[in-house]
DNA sequence: AACTTTCTGAAACATTTGTTTCTTATAATA
DNA sequence: TATTATAAGAAACAAATGTTTCAGAAAGTT
């Protein structure tokens, strides 16, 4: 048996990933995980590093077309040698075997340096403000976004509300909005999402929660929301992309990373949230069981 | 016997040049020819390559400093691993006045990790297919997302309805699909967000789809959902991240290039959309002008 | 719930690898 | 030339690696 035309162990695992069974993904995406090197010890080696049974590489070694693991181990050594004897291969192209100029090289690189700028300009402090306010379970907390970031706001809600009680998503029809100024206490927290074009919607909003006495903490974009003025704090994301809106990638970051952060905060009572939820799962049966 | 000093096995080899012998000479020279990748086969291999015999590799070894060849081998892995895992970003401060260890920098480490995964697996051919496939304006697209994933399907959509029209967006109650299906037609387009846990919904939801005659576009993880079986074209992001839950950055970032390249796909109608969609904004005076 | 199919790792087995021993080859010296 | 020391590979041996078989587990189907 033949190495398969000149796909390298990498192409193969992804062609075939569709054909693989469970625990071969498993090995599939251990051996990816640090590709080559990872593949390249005894199979015993790359079993346990992997979690599954040596057999288990044997068969996806066959699978993929080898006769066995030697097999594809030399062929794993064959590429290593190409790749580090050639030493333009040193590419910044994100996705390999895809030009340069393809769309998915350029969004990469846009995105790469919107992260790298934002991250640059996060204040820490602020950061860490941040968190500890959204953990502090005796205020409520309000989340409300626009036309696009309407979407984040929803992520960022959903997780927050498996973290922690007292959470509102604001509907999207901003004529319901006083509705949730009435039930805002003092003290609370509005997350705001608005960039641009920003939305006077959300600017009233804020005015009206402020005058309620409660903190805002908002994502935005560089250039920074007119409802900036009004923040506690603010997140001020890079949203560059090679097209004709913006990119949200960024501050869906932002926002895991601040959910992270009041996750640690909070792990305590929060761990015991997530097994309720995992029991109530059960119960619906809604899910499938994984690992 | 522990591995000397931090030298590297090539430096240990010319340090320790002089007390070679012929044969053993002969064996460092051809390691070196080749480095590191000569000396990464079986002992045998080794020698053979070498024209020494296998004593002769043992007796190195030793010398060396090492208790045999396997460890002088394990010595070669563990620098390939640290030439290959790229050297700059590797351990790289995202934000620089923030420590290594806080949330925001391991969140970014393993984001970037996931995000240079993904694009090495990608299929440029699925992409660009899955591109055609949604600019394509004589088929109705539906989205449908999972728990978490919804609001990713809910961004998809958002964008998708400036750029072409036909777009349904699913309910999130899953009593109510079945309607959905009732209007889905030959050779329409499904586009499924299945994240783990993989839900038994949406695989249900596919299966009925796919009797319809219906197209399967899906983003799930690394793992892979159950549906993948039935897709025409899948994307598998990496969803790891160092909290409780996963992270959706990446299938954002391919989300957005999805909806990047079907926008270049249709421009010219497109464009003719978008400026109606301004015009209609500055109707309802809902945004506030900016550049 | 019963049945079928598929998957998976334990364990037995075969094969190869790595090590040690030992003999022969080579070279240096008297 | 005989003697000795060192080097190097052949071969025996020990220790793994790699493969196959098989039975239990899990998933899917009726």
């Amino acid at each position: 048996m033949a190495k398969a035309q000149d796909l390298t162990v990498a192409e193969l695992m992804r062609a075939k990933f569709e054909e693989l069974t469970r625990a071969e993904r498993q090995l599939a995406n251990a051996m990816l995980e640090n590709y080559p090197v990872s593949g390249l010890g005894s199979i015993t080696t790359v079993a346990e590093i992997s979690d599954v049974s040596t057999p288990t590489v044997v068969r996806m070694a066959k699978k993929l077309g080898f006769s066995g693991f030697p097999e594809m181990q030399a062929a794993l050594r064959g590429e290593l040698e190409e790749t580090i004897s050639n030493p333009i291969t040193k590419h910044n192209r994100w996705a390999e075997n895809v030009p340069d100029t393809h769309i998915l090289n350029l969004f990469a690189d846009v995105v790469m340096d919107n992260m790298r700028q934002t991250l640059r300009q996060i204040d820490p402090e602020e950061f860490n403000a941040t968190a500890e306010l959204l953990s502090n379970k005796k205020k409520s907390i309000h989340v409300v976004g626009g036309r696009i970031t309407r979407s984040i706001a929803d992520y960022f809600f959903t997780h927050m509300q498996v973290i922690r009680g007292g959470m509102t998503l604001i509907a999207t029809n901003a004529n319901t909005w006083p509705h949730y100024v009435l039930n805002m206490e003092e003290g609370d927290v509005l997350v705001a999402f608005d960039i641009r074009r920003y939305e006077h919607d959300i600017l009233r909003l804020v005015k009206m929660a402020k005058e309620k006495g409660v903190s805002l903490i908002l994502f935005t974009d560089q250039w920074g929301s007119p409802a900036s003025k009004y923040a506690t704090h603010s997140f001020h994301s890079r949203i560059e992309a090679p097209s004709a809106w913006d990119s949200s990638v960024v501050t869906m970051f932002i926002v895991e990373a601040v959910i992270a952060a009041v996750e640690n905060n909070t792990w305590d009572e929060t761990k015991d949230r997530m097994k309720t939820l995992e029991e109530l799962f059960d119960q619906t049966k809604m899910f499938r069981k994984f690992t």
